[in-house]
DNA sequence: GTCCTCGTAGATCGATCGCTCTAGCGATAG
DNA sequence: CTATCGCTAGAGCGATCGATCTACGAGGAC
């Protein structure tokens, strides 16, 4: 019964969000893992590749948690949504800019060059929009409807945090929580 | 009279627009622009970092070009924005999705590791932002109002552009693009 | 006890990294 | 002509890259 696997897809989630995939070294995830070096071609044998995608599909599972997490204690729908975006702006804010979404670097990164970690972003994404739907769907919103106001939830979440870590400065996430969360409240009352 | 440095930073933007900085070596970018390996830190004396920073204003002043280019042409403000995404999606499409933002990896990827390419990165997004204001001011909107419509404008496209890329489906750019348009024409009527 | 398996541990590989260095070419100035 | 200067050209630096390799220790099966 061993941890070192668990340490050694933490590791490198975290740094894999901060600085990407390219500049993440193998050595420096088993220094900051404080795992041995062998062990990383024990666990994952297709080496930096599959940890890498391993790594993305368990950030992109925690951060999923957000979305119950958020969405439930909220009093309505339109609320959520504005939470969901203030909250990404107090974590940002609080980590100094370093904690932003945990898979849109190296989604970017891979999207020409791997495969298999392309595919591990995209899932991860996918399985945020069927995360978030429900909540939509919930509302008495159409199944189209609450799909398109998911994904564009996502984009603007994606988009206001690529701004913001630019150019340090949160006001980029309080303008597309407000953009999302006014859309949100004109499709309910279209309804 | 040579034109070699001007190569070099044409061959630095395409790549850093495909691959993101670290995954771009100095030797790659020699290669492609077809150029001596020394001329790099002739021009360059700060080194890659250098490079990198002056191929990323480069890239921004390119594609804020594009706004100027969209907007002028339509029949209106509405119709503009609607341009802008479907283009956005259509040269997407037309490369393979590797064309996207020009900036949008390098700013996720060095806005913790750099100073000097993260505050390129912001410089170019202010320009984009200062770019389209007038666009929207000349419509009759605030210039708050404009600006928040500028800000939402770039961050959904940049959070489309993270969705399309990694999913390889432009149907986000098309969602955000609508959701935009559709912002765009309500401040227009509450004028 | 003897195996056998799982995981630890790190030395070491060839390749590549960003970068420095020197040498030499070609155009212009005196 | 020679001298100078902008630029080309690439060999080679130490460091680090991802990956492979062998050796060893702990614990269970028999």
């Amino acid at each position: 019964m061993s941890n070192t696997r668990e340490r050694i897809v933490d590791a490198s989630a975290e740094l894999l969000r901060r600085q990407g995939y390219a500049a993440t070294g193998v050595k420096q995830i088993v220094t900051s893992a404080q795992a041995p070096f062998g062990s990383i071609y024990h666990f994952f044998p297709g080496g930096k590749e599959q940890l890498g995608a391993e790594a993305i599909r368990h950030s992109g599972s925690l951060y999923e948690l957000l979305i119950p997490a958020v969405f439930d204690p909220a009093p309505d729908l339109v609320a959520a949504v504005r939470a969901f975006f203030t909250g990404a702006a107090e974590h940002l804010w609080e980590t100094d800019y370093a904690d932003a979404c945990p898979i849109a670097t190296v989604a970017l990164e891979v999207s020409s060059t791997s495969e298999p970690m392309r595919e591990a972003c995209a899932d991860v994404f996918e399985s945020w929009i069927s995360a978030g739907l429900p909540r939509f769907t919930a509302a008495g919103l159409s199944d189209e409807t609450a799909r398109e106001l998911v994904i564009a939830m996502i984009a603007a979440l994606e988009g206001a945090f690529v701004l913001a870590r630019a150019c340090r400065d949160v006001a980029a996430l309080a303008i597309a929580g407000e953009l999302i969360a006014a859309a949100t409240q004109r499709a309910l009352d279209e309804r």
